[in-house]
DNA sequence: ACCTGAACACCGTTCAAGT
DNA sequence: ACCTGAACACCGTTCAAGT
């Protein structure tokens, strides 16, 4: 909720009366965030949160966008990267799922994380755990490159099917079942049919660890050296 | 840019002039991305390159969210489905290229092809198509459903990376590249050192021949039955 | 059936004025 | 150095009034 703006002062805050900082404003952004969702993020509702006005959020952010990106790699900051036990299936399976746990620590964000340009070099600690473990693994550092960006695309699909920012095929209310099989059967699209059941549930973990699997299971098809 | 809307009338427009339709509407918002990006795109921009009111759209779509996914939809509607060989590797390729080709027509509205809960019936051709191949090889309905889902996800996340809504760490800019080096260099993480010039370029096409390849050299790990 | 005027409650952002 | 008032040019959306 955050404090009221007691009486309508101007200039900087004459007493102790902490100062705004670009980490409160983060954490606000991110309260805002995860209480009701990506769209109700305004620079007017953030400073709302901290109790100041959304024109002082300029002194220590970089417009709207620039708020957002900040976010984005505040989350992903937080990834607790496991360390290498030198075995090189285990260790990317560890990263992935580290990797997921830190991008659904804010369920609301994950698109933002997932779907922003990040730069900071915080951001790039699962980036270069990865390419750590292949090069270890002897693979040349373009092929590890490679690697990496498959592996990084599927986990970026997978997390944002799981964050509800991509299609699941997932129906949950029984009425949309049932009327999208009726929809179905008359389509002339049978497999859409037949795997209708399977199509209208969606284990995410199950899912992820399936994709991650496959991954891995790839890569003795595309040896080191 | 449009008719000018000549005088102010009011009511249903009283002679030919013919009427507002959800296709010119879909149309003015696919120009107005296409021009000039996502964002972009409101109910006064759509509506001004048709020569209309911004608020006459909403007799025909459902608010500017509900304009969204029928754009998302329109796009994906475009794919051209190749017609099946019976060779399951060879189908599955080919689908993907042409998933590809459908999402990137319209490069700027990519991340809401991509990024949006489609339901309609079109925009299930390509998911219809990738099941009837997995079925067709002897894939159980369950067994294709988990390999769709990795296969969309990859895709998803490799053509984000292509419409740049997602992390590339490409750099164009010579400035930027050494600027990184320098940061790296004493960043105690050398694996991103060695790799860093793969890092700094990325081609697409590269990428995605490589990335499908890599999902599809993983079905022998994954038989059927 | 469909379009618009008036209206409402919002936006992001700049810039000068204040302390 | 940092905060705010005033101001600007935008938003999405509702609803009654028009034809």
């Amino acid at each position: 909720m955050g404090r009221v703006n007691e009486g309508l002062r101007r200039g900087r805050p004459p007493k102790g009366a902490e100062q705004l900082s670009r980490e409160a404003i983060l954490n606000a952004a991110l309260a805002v965030i995860d209480a009701k969702g990506l769209d109700a993020v305004s620079m007017r509702t953030v400073a709302r949160e901290i109790g100041v006005d959304a024109k002082s959020l300029y002194n220590h952010v970089d417009g709207k966008d620039g708020l957002l990106d900040a976010v984005a790699e505040h989350v992903l900051a937080g990834i607790h990267i496991p360390k290498s036990t030198g075995a090189l299936e285990h260790d990317l399976r560890a990263i992935a799922r580290a990797f997921r746990r830190a991008t659904l620590a804010h369920p609301n964000a994950a698109t933002l994380v997932l779907t922003r340009q990040l730069s900071s070099l915080e951001a790039l600690a699962p980036v270069a755990a990865v390419l750590s473990v292949l090069r270890h693994a002897g693979y040349s550092p373009e092929l590890s490159v490679h690697l990496l960006r498959s592996l990084l695309a599927t986990l970026v699909g997978t997390l944002l099917r799981e964050a509800n920012a991509a299609p699941s095929f997932g129906v949950r209310d029984p009425k949309g079942i049932a009327r999208r099989r009726k929809a179905l059967e008359g389509s002339g699209l049978p497999a859409l049919v037949e795997t209708a059941p399977h199509l209208a549930r969606c284990d995410h973990d199950e899912e992820f660890d399936f994709a991650v699997n496959l991954m891995i299971d790839a890569l003795p098809a595309c040896p080191p050296t």
